[in-house]
DNA sequence: ACCTTTCGTCGAACCGGTTCGACTTGTTCG
DNA sequence: CGAACAAGTCGAACCGGTTCGACGAAAGGT
């Protein structure tokens, strides 16, 4: 094994403690001392042992990361909340330990039990998520991406859907659309407790209903298979709709292609609205008029909060939801 | 914090090393004792501290995953790795840190000095890799998927690459292409040392010319809004070429989109062959001919010899450099 | 000149597991 | 019938850090 805070105390000529605390500067030291021990350090290569300290100090340093790739999600766009969160973790000292297990609420037990992690970050919440009472019993904090039903106790952080949606269905409504046709997530993932699914459905819904305006709302399909013969069921159930909106990353991807082999042009055909990240937009060379999903936000937000309460589990600011305001880019698909 | 090992033992009025030795099975222990110990390891919620477990045996039970977004590669490509990684390291009892620095060898070193893995695996690895000499100086072993300069002492597992441009070439060959164009990843992936992109093409240029065919090489785009100039200035180029040979992400990706909107189409105009995995076909809907890059083989096996050397250093077979080979799925974008 | 702080350091205890050697109690066998 | 051995358990040491209390020396206050 490398060098002990043993060999480094020996090296330097003083004691284990004294080593330890011109690590941590919680004592003063005496300028020729740490020197001393610098040197030491530096010509042993020692490097503090991270479980021997984990014990000691009852911190790890590291943050669990739960995600699931499920099947009926587009597994690429959850890569845009990996490197937010990552890069945020280790900007504040952490590392991630990702965990995807199908099993969710067993691996966070097993994580958050044998003190593997500080805290965890949980992707991809559902309406009711089983994850949630094991985190609650937890003794680690955790932050969330995505609404379930109870959030006391939880800090979470969501885009706004229903203001994405009422934000997309304004604007058609003001260039003049009386019919809309929305393509949602899978019937599965509203089964399986998506909210933001329903979220948004039920927000454009309503906002139609509103202006007096028509909006038909459809499941889109999870398997990519089917997705252009679906799209295509949509469009020709719906021949009086003139705008499109789509609220699922498996179909928009595919859109283009789609609306291509149909010969619909956008927007002189129809208008087009999705809502989905820039990143995405960019992978997929996405044209479309959208909101932004920012899970780089999100992602960001949900690391920053769960640091603060793992360092300061005493200053118990209330644990918050937060949803972040959806922003529409105009890409000039809708007319 | 949780029950140790010492409440358990009051509770079954045992020894601690009774029960460690009852939970790792490493000594005889009655019936009735291993009962007595089973029942308060239940009623306590008793989960061993990873930490203390880590410095007593000097295992942490997890990998660390380094990895690296460069701009110049296609982020969803990366993906196809992920899962098999994470999934083959939990099969095998382990969790998987996961490690994106822009710092390679910083953070390598970082994880393996500290103790925090047992081993770790290096993802898209270079041609004068900055991160094997920290690799070599660790105490614990590596795999990695991509190729080195000097794989010596080191598990490497990449796809046969050259053997896939020669496949596919000699495919276009036996079709009777006469002129073939080929689009490599950007140029910058070459100067960075992306060993597989001069395999892919040194092996295409050296086949053709060995059939007597004329194969021209291009460099891809990284940046996405230039593909499609790009991709059409290579067609523009190269009149006679009637097929093509996409070896990058981020082009072929964009590639239906783009030939669409040239009205060309494949393969009455021209023939397509690319390089993938057919979760990233499905993902992108990509319709061609292609070379299966297999990254979940690759991943697991990575991982596979990754716990081997972990678990039996002493039974050190011989590191291996291992190809696999790769196979051609015709989807009938080539004539 | 004496008392009180402050500074710098040390030794010991502790974090929660694992493992080695030793001991007791039965069994088995010559 | 005693020696040899196996089964089952315990106590102590150890892994490599951190932290608390104590202590000597130097500095400051009156």
């Amino acid at each position: 094994m490398g060098p002990t805070i043993g060999d480094v105390a020996k090296a330097a000529g003083v004691s284990r403690s004294t080593v330890s605390y011109a690590l941590s500067g919680k004592r003063t030291i005496s300028v020729e001392t740490r020197e001393r021990i610098q040197d030491a350090i530096r010509s042993l290569g020692f490097t503090a042992n991270a479980g021997a300290r984990a014990l000691a100090t009852n911190r790890t340093m590291v943050l669990g990361l739960l995600l699931q790739f499920e099947p009926d999600e587009f597994a690429p766009a959850m890569l845009q909340y990996l490197l937010p969160i990552t890069d945020t973790a280790r900007a504040n000292g952490y590392d991630i330990l990702m965990v995807t297990d199908s099993d969710g609420p067993a691996a966070l037990r097993r994580i958050t039990d044998s003190g593997m992690v500080d805290g965890v970050v949980l992707l991809d919440v559902l309406h009711d998520d089983p994850r949630l009472p094991v985190l609650r019993e937890a003794r680690q904090p955790g932050a969330m991406v995505g609404l379930p039903a109870n959030t006391e106790d939880l800090d979470v952080y969501d885009l706004d859907f229903g203001e994405s949606a009422r934000m997309i269905v304004d604007h058609l409504c003001e260039l003049g659309h009386r019919e809309i046709a929305l393509i949602s997530p899978p019937a599965h993932v509203f089964e399986r407790g998506g909210a933001y699914a329903w979220r948004f459905r039920d927000a454009a819904v309503e906002r139609a209903a509103r202006h007096g305006v028509r909006l038909f709302p459809h499941f889109g399909e999870a398997d990519q298979a089917q997705i252009g013969r679906s799209v295509n069921a949509v469009l020709d159930a719906r021949p009086g709709a003139t705008a499109l909106v789509v609220h699922n990353d498996t179909t928009v991807a595919m859109l283009p292609a789609i609306l291509n082999a149909r010969g619909t042009s956008v927007p002189d055909d129809l208008s087009v609205v999705s809502l989905y990240s820039s990143d995405f937009a960019r992978n997929f060379s996405l044209p479309y008029t959208f909101v932004e999903s920012a899970p780089d936000v999100l992602g960001r937000s949900a690391v920053e909060a769960l640091v603060r309460r793992v360092e300061h589990p005493d200053t118990a600011d209330e644990p918050v939801t937060r949803f972040i305001a959806p922003v529409l880019v105009d890409r000039g698909t809708t007319r």
